[in-house]
DNA sequence: CGTATGACGTGCA
DNA sequence: GTGCACGCCATAC
């Protein structure tokens, strides 16, 4: 019985590259739309490299954050040709 | 067990 | 259109 935030983590690993999710996205695929507030925490504390957690920002359409460096994960969104609002 | 925290989201001024 | 404040859930201590 895997927990939300490994449920999040799973989610957010599988998705493919040239897409980004939301974090209600995510939560919601997660199993708890609500909790997107948590998803943010989760993946904050845990930093995973096989995670793509680059590939998930705000509903806004902004990056929200990035725990190795907002600037890195601009480039790598822009990399993949995402773009990203603001 | 209870408190504090956080990569958010929405509403209102 | 921009800025501020409140509410939300899960995790960590």
């Amino acid at each position: 019985m895997p927990s939300f935030k490994e449920k999040v983590l799973e989610v957010v690993k599988k998705i493919p590259k040239g897409k980004v999710l939301s974090y209600k996205e995510v939560a919601k695929k997660a199993g708890n739309e609500k909790a997107f507030r948590a998803v943010g925490s989760i993946l904050n504390k845990n930093l995973d490299p096989n995670i793509p957690c680059h590939r998930v920002i705000r509903s806004d359409g902004k990056v929200g954050g990035y725990n190795r460096g907002i600037k890195l994960k601009l480039q790598l969104l822009k990399q993949e040709g995402v773009k990203v609002k603001k």
